[in-house]
DNA sequence: AACATATATATGTTTAGGCATATATTTAGC
DNA sequence: GCTAAATATATGCCTAAACATATATATGTT
């Protein structure tokens, strides 16, 4: 169950901070397109990801080789309000805005099913 | 100036938190009072306190013997919203509603001025 | 085999906490 | 009026724990 007390101490690192506001932007991201959309190591951010999953914060969704993550659809009120105040508030800052930007030239980002 | 990266490390630290969320719902409190309700030592609170004066979260005010902490004044609006949603959710939860009980009882409170 | 993702291990850095002590302001005694 | 005590708060130093990262390797799927 998440708490304001598990749920803050996801956020503090930059690194997951930037995966979560790109997920709240993008909806549903793979681990390669947030790899490459941060520009950080495969390993960085799969062992962030972990961690947003365990605290409940992120679900994630295997699809063939690729494992797709969005924020918890089942993730509280209060948690899914702050996300989306710090999403509205950030949209235009510093790595934010490149990271939705580099997101859109990503390589072999996976094929979108229309029928899921 | 306040970023969302700096902000949210704020936040991350339990006793940080309580501070913050007694702070939101009663206004501006001594560290005494602080440090009563929460049920820490004084040096523990005085350096959190120290902390979130220094990331410009909240601000202080000496009178007399007693330093004051509030939120500040000049937070920016989606910081102030965080802070309300989280206050909001969380106050019948475990450790805040106690200290908002806890702060009644606290001993030695400064004189409340009728004329700031 | 090729690709996407996860994990293990080791390492360096940050952070929180306790204890002792310093600073600042007011009050009391002389 | 000056000094010393009392009170509230801040800080310095040290230790221990938590955290993030890199590199290498493992797992799982096609």
């Amino acid at each position: 169950m998440i708490t304001v007390e598990s749920f803050f101490p996801a956020l503090a690192d930059p690194t997951r901070l930037r995966c979560l506001l790109l997920l709240a932007a993008e909806g549903e991201l793979c681990v390669c397109e947030l790899t490459h959309a941060l520009g950080e190591s495969q390993p960085k951010i799969s062992r962030h990801l972990a961690m947003l999953r365990e605290s409940g914060i992120v679900s994630d969704r295997r699809e063939g080789l690729w494992v797709h993550y969005r924020l918890n659809p089942d993730l509280p009120s209060w948690a899914r309000e702050i996300l989306n105040t710090a999403s509205q508030a950030n949209a235009a800052a510093k790595p934010f805005a490149q990271d939705r930007k580099r997101l859109r030239g990503a390589p072999n980002r996976p094929p979108v099913r229309c029928c899921p």
